[in-house]
Parts: C-alpha cells; sequence; structure tokens
DNA sequence: CGCCCAATTGGGGACTTCCCCCGATTTTCT
DNA sequence: AGAAAATCGGGGGAAGTCCCCAATTGGGCG
C-alpha cells in the first residue's frame, strides 16, 4: 500500500514536477492545491498520509495550513517546504505539530527520504534548518523571539505598504501603540528601516509579494 | 537526437522536479545551474540547444544571464521562467532575444511545448504573459514606461535597505539626484512608500529577498 | 547642422513619516 | 503573583515624500 500524499505548492509547474519525482519512488498523489485553503480542504476529503505544503502560499500559508490540517487529521504528517533558510518560523512549526521541513534549494533526495521518514513518526528537518534548531538551543539569547500575533499583524500591514497612521486606524489602536510594536518588530528583526521589514514578511511568506 | 537542456534554478528540489519532467520528454539534461553566473559558465562549454533559466536567480539574474549566453551562443534559445505574471520586463527580455517565458504557476505541459517551439524558432510566451504584452501594446500609455538603468540601480540599493544619503555616496552623486530617481520610479510603478520599492524589486527578481 | 527629447545631474523648501529614546498603565496568561 | 503582551504618551532628530526650479549630455530627426 503506497503512501498517499498531498501536495501543495502555488506554482503549477513546480508541483507537476515534484509530482513526478514522487510518483517514481512509488508515492500515490491523493491531491494537489495552489493555496492553503484548497489544501485544508482536500485533507478534510482524503486524509492522507503526508502532507507536503509550501510556506508561501496565497490565501492561507502553509503553517496556518499546516496547523488547520492537523487539527481536521491528526494521523496526518507534515512537511513544510521553504523558500529560504532562515526561517524564524521553524520553531513555531514544530510547535504547531509539523513533522519535517525542508528548504527547496536541498535535493529531493532530501523531500523523499523526508516522506518516509515522517510517515514512520520521525521528525526530518533539512541540514540548514537542523543547524538554525541547534544554533537556537545553544545561543538562545541572541535569536530574536519570534514575533507576537500583533507584532506579526502589524508587520504584515507595514510590508503591504501602510503607514503607521493607516496601520492604527485599521487596528483601532493608537498611533503610539502603532509605532511600539513596529519598533519591537525592528529590534527583534535587528533592521532599522521598512525595507528590511517587507523583506522579512515576504521572506516568510506572511504577504504576497 | 534528443534537444539538448540546460537547467537553471537556484531551488535544486525545484531544478530536480523539473530534470525528471523533462527527461521523461525525451530531453537530454546536459547541465543544471543554482545562479546566473554557473548557468553562462556551462552554457560555454556544453552549448546547449535551449537554456531554461529561472528569472530569479543569485550572482546573476536569468534576463542578464540570457543576455550573456546568447552572446556566446547565438544558436542557444532561452526560455525565462517566472514567479509572477506582471512582469514588466518581458518587452526587455524578447528585445534581449529570449524566445519563451513561462510564468511558473502554468502547467509544466507549457514549458514542455515551449522548449519544441523554440528549438524550432518559434517564440512561445504563457497565455498570462500574452495577455501582458498585448495589453501593453493596446494601451501604452497606461503601463509605466520600465525603469531606466539609473533608476533600476538607485531602486535596487533602496530595497537592499540603504538610505538616500547611503546610495548617493554609493553612486558618487548628490543626495538630491538620488531623491530624483527615487521620486521618479515611485511615480512610474505608481506607489508611494519605500515598501512598494521592495516589493517590486523582488517581484522583478532585481533583489535577492 | 541645429532642434528636441530623454536621461542624468543638482538644488531649495515644506511637510510628513520614520526611528528611537524615555516614560507609563492595563490586559492576559501561566 | 509574576511575566509577557498590549496599550498610550512626549519629544526630537533623521529620513522620506513631494512640490518647485535649472544645467548638462547624448542621441535621433527633420
Amino acid at each position: 500500500m503506497p503512501l498517499r500524499i498531498l501536495l501543495a505548492d502555488d506554482h503549477l509547474i513546480v508541483r507537476q514536477g515534484l509530482k513526478v519525482l514522487m510518483q517514481r519512488e512509488g508515492f500515490e498523489i491523493v491531491g494537489e492545491a495552489a493555496d492553503g485553503q484548497q489544501a485544508v480542504r482536500i485533507a478534510r476529503d482524503r486524509c492522507p498520509d503526508v502532507a507536503v505544503l509550501d510556506f508561501a502560499m496565497p490565501v492561507l500559508n502553509g503553517l496556518d495550513a499546516a496547523r488547520e490540517i492537523l487539527r481536521i487529521c491528526p494521523r496526518a504528517r507534515v512537511i513544510l517546504l521553504t523558500m529560504h533558510t532562515e526561517d524564524r518560523y521553524v520553531h513555531e512549526a514544530l510547535r504547531a505539530g509539523v513533522s519535517g521541513y525542508i528548504v527547496k534549494t536541498q535535493a529531493s533526495a532530501d523531500l523523499v527520504r523526508a516522506i518516509r521518514e515522517v510517515s514512520r513518526d520521525m521528525t526530518y528537518l533539512s541540514p540548514r534548518v537542523s543547524r538554525t534548531v541547534v544554533q537556537a538551543y545553544l545561543a538562545k539569547a541572541d535569536v530574536p523571539d519570534p514575533l507576537t500575533p500583533r507584532e506579526r499583524e502589524v508587520l504584515r500591514h507595514v510590508a503591504e505598504g501602510k503607514t503607521t497612521k493607516e496601520v492604527a486606524a485599521l487596528l483601532g489602536i493608537s498611533v503610539k501603540t502603532t509605532e511600539a510594536h513596529r519598533m519591537r518588530v525592528m529590534k527583534k528583526l535587528e533592521t532599522h528601516n521598512t525595507a528590511g521589514i517587507v523583506r522579512y514578511a515576504i521572506r516568510q511568506g506572511l504577504i504576497q509579494v
């Protein structure tokens, strides 16, 4: 009985490439999705063994989709695919119950291995990610805390081009509070201007480019 | 005699997916590259029939790599892969001699078709790109001019987080001039803040995220 | 050969927004 | 009860945003 896989990536061309790759490994693709919401819907209907989700997807990102999927089918295992190495959300993902975390610059053999591992209830992290996690454990202090929900909310709006005043109005809070959130975000991300905020938001898939 | 393909994308996992996809079509992969410079080097050594280049790559982007490759082996045909539809550089790419332009959200069948077409000296554009080009011809006026070289240069540095003063120092011009470039960029892109500049630069692959 | 146009360069001035320091209270969760 | 998060404020210097203006260069065109 082949492993039943759900595949979610907003780039069809990439998805089809991965599909062929996996079928060649003897996996069965039981569903494909172009965004997080589709992925959740398919997971509910088909309940796959392993869900491979791109982090950066429209409508609903990979991490939030993962939470939802794990809530619906707790027996499913989730692997997140990410573009870049320095994801500060690795921790958050692991806490959310994600079993695998693969950087797209890694070999596809890693993804295949990850799928086999997580299906046997193991956790698989890309070598680059592992280093990040280890470093985080070794030097807790100098890895900036992940952002709080409110900070992420402000970050998103700022990255979308809104001014502090607009964000304040949008969230129904004072400009000063918004400024405070924005400031703490910059401190944590070790950036000192809007450009850094935008690049971070895009790296993390918090906004669409 | 199979078509000889050069494949360049900075995501190994994606590259391998595409590779399998193409091999299944009977194409021969004569080289793989993770950035534009590698692609150029391989093209010089192996002179492929078709070079499939991702637009957004480190070191040297797909468009600039395409120019270089076409200079070295004029008989090669180049297909650019891009993440998003609204690329204002389609024109520039076509003028540079690129034969195909594929949006990654399209089906991989499109890529395969494109490869066959361009190898017979035809031009292939993704449906979405075609629309962009047609629209540009229909409504020249409201498609903002592509940026001038100098403006792109300023744009890049701003998107990387540099202040106007720093950019001015870097380019050896006055702050006021830099400001002028920056202003014109914003006018053309119809954005009014740094965030918009950064998103545009990333969309166009002018900077690494 | 002149003329124009686009690109690039430079500046003045005004207003807004950002960035960062200081302080504080309240809410929320453990 | 204590910690973390979220809230709000003052003040001030730096940077960005958006007008105005003009000079130079280089290339295309009648």
